[in-house]
DNA sequence: AGTCAGCGCGCG
DNA sequence: AAAGCGCGCGCTGACT
């Protein structure tokens, strides 16, 4: 009788690993017609499939059932099986030694079910083709063989977080076509503008169109560096449509490339068209370096994220969930990216994603103005997309860098960590690398033999700060290894800094405006971690570090912060009378939060004790528990409370706030009702996890439903400042140079700093939130502002 | 040469 | 019963 498959593959006895130890099915086979044209490989054996001996049952099983029902196919239509043919350890991931083991075992199968299509799930099933990074992969088609391999992520990834639905569900209908020799979408056609009649009828189109989206290739991230090069630009008038206009690159035919780009960008300022971009602000800067300002007016990656701050931003997997379009090649980086990139392929990828921004702009601007959305769209229209327009001239402005001060403290920080180096060498009695933790902890822990406060996530002996601290008297190797990597950090700050310098002595940063579920900027690198970039937000406080960036000469360092405005939120949220009464009379919170703890008179509270108090309010106030409480007024503060001393405090807080409590609840109730909660000016935060089955992952939500409304206003009121002054600000008097979270960053030419200082105050304590918003707030706005050459020096004004 | 997770830490 | 929230980055060490 003939064998099956996995009758002649399978090996029970198989001891390639350590895995057969633990499983009740050893070396796992697949279940499937043989041969097959249709192939599934995932990870390794789930609880359930090791049980019953069968690959995919249980809840994945059932999904997989379901999702394949609804694109037309069967289970009984593929062979399935697992990358890993025995259970893995509970809760344990696969480690590539296992994979290797079971390696030939996937690829017997492979052989004799000679697969054309294989539809390999997950990141570590994405491995069969050498590959890793599976939202990097995911719905892009590999070879393998004389097989295709099409990769989507792991069913159990959808049980767990619905977010993945949505994606899941777009990759297998991608499949679906790849299987059934269809294509995703209608083709774009793309125009390659390469001679003057063309380009005419481009710039015509721009003119006349009701909307017109662009995006550019481009060489790098940094449009200012010595080099920088646009290869190609794309525009799509309408939808299906796209002129790729080829600007540097090699094969372009222009004797005046910038003359080419001149007219374009022109055309792209004057049109009465909405201008629509993905990341809009990346193109724009680029456009404003080598050819006329534009700012876009509709940005699809903020429109994308202000409806669902969750979902990913991407152009592609937009559009490929949204318009269900297949996946589309993209610059090869690796190769040197866009300048040698062929331009007929070029033009191909580029024509797509402006034709693609496009038809998103179409289905987003639908999405935005149905009932219920309104807020949104004001938040989008009224501050994201003028945001977005001025960070473009932040980014573009830079921060003034005194590289005179740098030079010297680089020198001092160098010469104190080589001093430092050598006496911990000593006292270590061998060469040590103090930047790795684990050296580190073999040091202290193992040969000095000091003993273990805490322990990391992965089990290792923890020598973070804190426990350093705690440490400090036992060994005097402590204090210098506390020193060493201050410096070390300070350091690095500096080196990265010097690396950032353009020819103007200033460095630029990068925000996002769509990098934060609450709203908040982030900052840091280009989107996709890609280039480099100043992160604003990351700055050393330590003056010697934060003073290096500043003013240049004839010009004044401004910084304007709100003052306490996420508990000044806190107080209009929660309505606390006490609160917002200590607010109106303009006393300093954090003090009488400590005199109310200590029961002392101000007079005598001790600046340690004014520290734990503001300790308490931005704890206590997010939901922080009395045991955490302890810790971070150690760890912080350097205050020793016990357990109970930290439960009377947190009782008298909420004694003392007794708004603050319902409020707590009142926002539970919603997350748990609506699943979302708002801010006053109703960006949205979606918490889906609220219906988790953990309950640590439901707690976890109804903190953020406390928190994200507060921290989600107070940064849109910061957006809105910037917004204001940057539209009133003349750049030959005062440039706005960085944001960060509360505060503003400005460069003022000195003789107009007095104007200017009381302009931003008046604006940013009085925004227009009745106007624009329809909405008021109950506490006072105060804004701090300091004046200086440098940023920390300023004194208070 | 690139990618990834873990750790530790910078900021609000 | 137990519970702050929101980020990005550099480095190591392990891997492809």
């Amino acid at each position: 009788m003939k064998k099956t498959l996995a009758e002649r593959v399978r090996n029970q006895n198989c001891k390639e690993c350590e895995l057969h130890l633990s499983a009740n099915s050893v070396c796992l086979m697949g279940r499937g017609p043989v041969p097959c044209r249709l192939m599934i490989v995932v990870d390794a054996p789930g609880f359930q499939d090791d049980e019953t001996g069968r690959p995919m049952v249980g809840r994945v099983g059932s999904l997989l059932d379901e999702s394949l029902a609804a694109i037309g196919f069967n289970r009984r239509d593929f062979y399935i099986t697992n990358l890993v043919k025995c259970r893995p350890m509970e809760k344990q991931k696969i480690l590539k030694i296992q994979e290797k083991a079971c390696r030939h075992y996937l690829d017997d199968e492979i052989e004799a079910v000679k697969p054309e299509f294989i539809l390999t799930m997950g990141n570590t099933a994405l491995s069969v083709v050498k590959k890793s990074g599976i939202m990097k992969h995911r719905g892009n088609v590999l070879p393998l063989g004389d097989a295709q391999v099409f990769p989507t992520i792991h069913p159990a990834a959808v049980l767990r977080n619905p977010r993945n639905e949505m994606l899941w569900k777009t990759d297998l209908e991608a499949f679906a076509r790849l299987v059934k020799g269809e294509s995703g979408a209608t083709p774009t056609r793309t125009y390659l503008v390469n001679n003057q009649k063309t380009l005419n009828l481009c710039l015509d189109a721009i003119l006349k169109s009701k909307a017109v989206a662009y995006d550019l290739e481009t060489n790098g991230f940094e449009e200012y560096v010595p080099g920088a090069k646009i290869a190609t630009i794309s525009v799509s008038p309408k939808p299906g449509v796209a002129f790729v206009v080829p600007i540097h690159h090699p094969e372009a035919p222009w004797k005046q490339p910038e003359r080419v780009l001149g007219a374009i960008t022109t055309a792209l300022a004057y049109t009465p068209a909405k201008r629509v971009a993905h990341n809009a602000k990346f193109d724009d800067r680029w456009l404003h370096q080598f050819g006329k300002p534009v700012y876009a007016d509709f940005d699809t990656m903020l429109a994308a994220h202000i409806m669902d701050e969750n979902r990913l931003k991407g152009l592609k997997p937009l559009a490929q969930m949204l318009l269900g379009v297949d996946a589309w090649a993209n610059v090869d980086l690796a190769k040197g990216g866009a300048m040698v990139e062929d331009l007929k392929k070029l033009a191909k990828y580029n024509g797509k994603d402006s034709d693609y921004t496009l038809r998103l702009y179409y289905k987003f601007k639908e999405q935005l103005t149905v009932e219920g959305n309104e807020r949104s769209l004001r938040i989008f229209t009224k501050i994201m997309m003028p945001a977005s327009r001025c960070l473009t001239d932040i980014e573009r402005t830079g921060m003034w860098l005194d590289q005179e001060r740098m030079a010297e403290r680089l020198i001092e920080i160098n010469r104190r960590l080589e001093k430092l180096t050598t006496r911990l060498t000593k006292l270590a009695g061998e060469e040590v690398n103090w930047n790795s933790s684990q050296q580190m902890s073999a040091i202290l822990f193992g040969k000095l033999k000091l003993p273990v406060i805490e322990m990391t996530d992965g089990g290792a002996f923890s020598t973070k700060e804190s426990v350093l601290l705690r440490l400090r008297d036992k060994h005097e190797i402590v204090p210098l290894i506390l020193e060493w990597r201050g410096y070390a950090k300070n350091r690095g700050f500096l080196e990265g800094w010097g690396e950032l310098l353009d020819g103007n002595s200033r460095l630029h940063a990068n925000y996002k405006l769509a990098g934060t579920v609450t709203g908040r900027l982030s900052s840091g690198k280009e989107e996709g971690n890609r280039g480099r970039g100043l992160n604003m937000q990351q700055v050393p406080r330590d003056p010697l570090i934060r003073s290096i960036l500043g003013a240049p000469p004839g010009w004044r360092f401004v910084e304007a912060d709100f003052s306490q405005i996420e508990l000044r939120i806190a107080a209009h949220y929660s309505g606390d009378q006490t609160l917002q009464r200590l607010y109106q009379l303009g006393e300093d919170v954090h003090m009488q939060m400590a005199v109310s703890m200590t029961g002392k008179p101000a007079s005598e509270v001790t600046k340690e004790e004014r520290k734990k108090a503001k300790a308490v309010n931005f704890g206590f106030l997010y939901g922080m528990g009395a045991k955490k409480f302890v810790e971070y007024a150690r760890d912080s503060y350097d205050v020793e409370v016990s357990l109970e001393e930290a439960k009377i405090v947190r009782d008298r807080y909420f004694e003392k706030f007794a708004g603050i409590l319902p409020w707590h609840q009142r926002q539970r109730r919603i997350v748990h009702n609506y699943k979302r909660v708002q801010s006053l000016i109703g960006r949205v935060r979606h918490l889906t996890d609220i219906d988790s089955e953990d309950e640590d992952v439901q707690a976890e939500a109804e903190r953020q439903a406390i928190n994200s409304p507060v921290q989600s206003l107070a940064s849109d009121l910061m957006l809105l400042s910037l917004v204001t002054l940057h539209d009133e600000m003349d750049p030959e008097e005062a440039l706005i140079v960085g944001t960060v979270h509360d505060s503003i960053l400005f460069q003022i030419r000195e003789d107009t700093t007095d104007k200017w200082t009381s302009r931003i105050k008046e604006v940013m304590e009085n925004l227009p939130l009745k106007k624009k918003f329809g909405v008021e707030l109950e506490v006072p706005i105060v804004v701090d502002i300091k004046v200086g050459q440098h940023w920390s020096e300023g004194e208070e004004i």
